[in-house]
DNA sequence: CTTTCTCTGTTTTGTC
DNA sequence: GGACAAAACAGAGAAA
DNA sequence: CTTTCTCTGTTTTGTC
DNA sequence: GGACAAAACAGAGAAA
């Protein structure tokens, strides 16, 4: 019973903006909407209705405008109109550091581009130049409609039945989300490893070798530090078959090399480097590979002892030590885990699980395997020195070194057609090729042998992929993890339900797959 | 007027909980103590009286057991005594991860080692596998009176009168403080980079080159892959003259290895691999080098369209798009901004600082540096891809993507003594020269040249020192911010008022210079 | 105001 | 169609 | 219970 | 003593 007006937000008068506040706490106003803005990844309404709750004021990032414009402060006292040439003025008590800290604090001082004020021309250029991935067909669908998008932080605040199309792209938009929903074709593109000159790939050059599935030629140093590229990070008792086989020893220069490659964006490059896992010494129980409690076990008191024997002023150096304080569950001697090969089920079970794979795990503790003896003890300096140095040279600096442990181990090669994993012991290697991840406390059973060397940087402390957002400091083990991640930032929901009606937007997979399970929607992909 | 009973607190009555809650509110009780248990770092009347506030009890961390001990729980219901075998029972809702995130939460699970209660046999067994570098004193303390440190946290909670030492360590307890307070020798240790073979400290061998400052025979590759090593990080418009000398071009083989020594936790490693730092555009002004804000500038429509024009689907990347929206700075047109060198001050000013650094920057702004015209719009591109590669190869994983930025520029390289770096322009080389941070907007003047390019990391979004502490994600730029922050983990308190009768500790440097310089304590170095 | 903690330019310490 | 890598999904789950 | 966001084992998509 | 690197300091300052 009211007639609507078509005017522009910024047009608006202190009456409209008093029934827009009120439209916002009406019981029919509901946060699901089908408004082309939503097909941008942006619910306007939906945002408004969540900027007037303090709780969430501070997890819409891009919406600092909407929440400037429907805000918590009453209808009577309308927020001022905070935006100038596009700089927002007040509201903000301080300037925050953009990923300072990369939490919700962080983000409340972002604006979504595309919520950005300004004028219509400043408006192209900025939409253009602070183009993400996620943002990429919305770019595409902005580029036509510059007009629209310009105004568009004037049109929320309206019913959803005046949410139809008014403007000119009408059509495009009802057929660009369909794109817009699943697709992120350049995230992708950023997660592309930098391709190795030529000898890091061979693996497809070796066409199921059946015999300890090592393709010939392999070994060729030909191309000198890229080859060992993929052999950084040798960590404990996995290691790749090529730093293993030339003289079942790494060179230091192989260990100089060890960071290279730590930061590429790639998921799959990933693959390469994570040839090697945390050790493994089968004549320790070792609690299971969860997370660290306070919980503090005893330990045996000859392995601390000589640990801390070997402390000459020099040479010791402070991570062993604390790594020997974090990881309790190393020496832990308790000895009733059982193993029979872990879970395999298509999702994972945490923390719960972790205890109970803990508890199915490893059979036959009672055999020694090779080469395990007093390592914990050696390990620090060992690592840390890889040997004795002239006065004066510095020691080739290794990265991650509280990941990094020794590779010595006995030789238990994979003949698994391209695996090159080797282990310490025979039970390591046999639970290996049944697809089991042989990490005390995991034991987890897998599909894919090959994602059993993907699975290995579960257990690493590694977190190679960084955010590519400037000083944000998140860091991921997982190209997917991190793409989304990115969201965070942009602001993007990329995820829209086609449910006729409901165009609920969505940020994660996770929440778009959680909503077509509760309600039934979108029972057919949305890509495709 | 109260007879002071000496019991172990877990036999305790009711009423003698109640008396020492009590005790806690008295006026006369003051935070600061000469307690033997301060010595050690722990000042467990200092906590005691914080535990019982809301505010404090997460920042508390190894406190863990005094909180629960006199928590904010009201003295006529007594907490239950929740240790079992080392073991906290309840009170915490859930195991909180250790270091899934590096804040408050993170820590509020974590128990000081020295508080953990349990038989004597295994606190000594703990005590020696938990020392960390700010703790080595405490454990050489520790391991000759273990009985003392089992039963310390039932001696919390007295009045300050009877804090005087009441066991036997007491005569040792009088001497060890002055070398505790200050020095954490494992912790310096632990910073220690690997020395490279050889060819990287060959600065110490050219003595004083008058021209160009470059030694000859520096460029025999004779080392390969370690001679390239600081090579890496060739960001922008400063780069080391050792890539540059041999070809004027940087190979690819080096920005493979850009990541090796990522991870060293040497403060001074660092040195040599930030031999790079951000790319100075000397015809185009940016902003001040300050943490980004959510304001967004307008930017020159050419620069963006270049930008964009560049994507084809295979080889456009994100991260470029990503940079662009990030640091819109970079492509500030504004011009006010004046350079006539930066401040020079013992202490760094900062954020306001900026601002005015930043308008006092850049003088000649008129003339064009060589090679920086388009630079901005190709940049992405060219440096994601250094050159065409054959399909299906691997491009060389560049390591932190979005800290690299294309090595061109002019060749202006510093004379000066052991210096190294080169610049885009003539004007850069000269503020380097005079010690002034070429920076936009930073513009500082050093007292050293020698850490003009240490400060360097300072422009840099790589922090390559990582918390060691397991599952810790905090990065560093700094070697001393880690040791200090290790801290945070260990609990340790090595800083002690040596001034008779104040016994304060402190965690950190900073407050313990505070508090000398309000006081007027401990006028005298604590050390040697 | 407080406490906790990180950043960084300069000073101090340590080593050769 | 096949093989393989890259990307995405879909759940679990932590945190507030 | 909710929303926001990360982790990871498997599935889907894309490329050759 | 000198030169140099490594460590520490001492302030600023952010955050709660």
């Amino acid at each position: 019973n009211y007639l609507w007006k078509e005017i522009a937000f910024s047009e608006a008068t202190k009456e409209d903006e008093e029934r827009i506040q009120l439209a916002l706490l009406s019981e029919e106003a509901t946060p699901k909407n089908g408004d082309w803005a939503v097909k941008l990844g942006i619910n306007l309404f939906y945002s408004a209705i969540l900027s007037r709750s303090p709780l969430y004021n501070k997890q819409m990032p891009y919406n600092s405008v909407i929440y400037s414009a429907f805000g918590c402060t009453s209808p009577s006292k309308p927020l001022p109109e905070a935006e100038v040439l596009g700089r927002r003025v007040g509201r903000q008590k301080k300037i925050v550091v953009a990923g300072k800290w990369c939490g919700k604090v962080w983000m409340s001082n972002q604006v979504h581009p595309l919520l950005v004020q300004r004028d219509l021309h400043e408006e192209e250029r900025i939409v253009h130049a602070h183009l993400n991935p996620d943002e990429e067909i919305g770019r595409k669908l902005e580029s036509r409609n510059k007009a629209q998008t310009a105004s568009m932080n004037r049109t929320a605040g309206r019913k959803r039945s005046s949410t139809t199309q008014r403007r000119k792209p009408v059509k495009k938009l009802k057929f660009e989300p369909i794109e817009y929903a699943n697709t992120d074709p350049e995230a992708s593109e950023g997660d592309k490893p930098e391709p190795e000159p030529r000898s890091i790939r061979k693996s497809k050059t070796q066409s199921r070798p059946t015999k300890r599935g090592k393709p010939e030629g392999e070994e060729i140093p030909e191309s000198g530090s890229e080859d060992s590229m993929d052999d950084k990070l040798l960590l404990g008792s996995w290691r790749s078959a090529r730093s293993l086989r030339p003289g079942g020893k790494v060179t230091q220069k192989a260990k100089v090399q060890q960071g290279a490659a730590m930061d590429s964006y790639s998921d799959d490059s990933l693959d390469d480097r994570y040839d090697n896992v945390q050790k493994i010494r089968s004549g320790r129980k070792t609690k299971p590979e969860k997370k660290p409690t306070r919980k503090v076990k005893p330990q045996p008191k000859e392995i601390i002892g000589g640990s801390l024997n070997d402390e000459s002023p020099r040479e010791r150096q402070v991570e062993p030590t604390i790594s020997q304080w974090q990881l309790p569950k190393k020496f832990n001697p308790v000895r009733e885990d059982e193993m029979e090969g872990g879970p395999s089920t298509r999702l994972r079970r945490r923390a719960r699980e972790f205890k109970l794979a803990a508890k199915r795990q490893v059979t036959s503790k009672g055999k020694k395997a090779p080469v395990t003896k007093d390592a914990p003890a050696r390990k620090g300096p060992k690592m840390r020195l890889p040997r004795p140095r002239a006065p004066g040279t510095k020691r080739p600096s290794t990265s991650h070194d509280r990941d990094i442990e020794e590779e010595e181990e006995g030789e238990f090669v994979c003949n698994i057609e391209g695996c090159t994993m080797s282990f310490g012991s025979k039970q390591e290697l046999s639970l290996h090729k049944r697809n089991i991840c042989p990490v005390k406390g995991c034991g987890k059973k897998f599909f894919s042998h090959k994602y059993l060397v993907q699975h290995r940087r579960v257990h690493m402390d590694d977190r190679p992929l960084k955010c590519p957002w400037k000083g944000c400091r998140m860091t991921f083990k997982w190209a997917w993890a991190r793409t989304e991640h990115i969201r965070v930032h942009t602001g993007a929901r990329p995820y829209i339900c086609n449910e006729p009606g409901c165009g609920q937007t969505f940020r994660f997979v996770s929440d778009f797959s959680r909503h077509k399970r509760k309600t039934g929607h979108s029972a057919k992909k949305t890509r495709k």
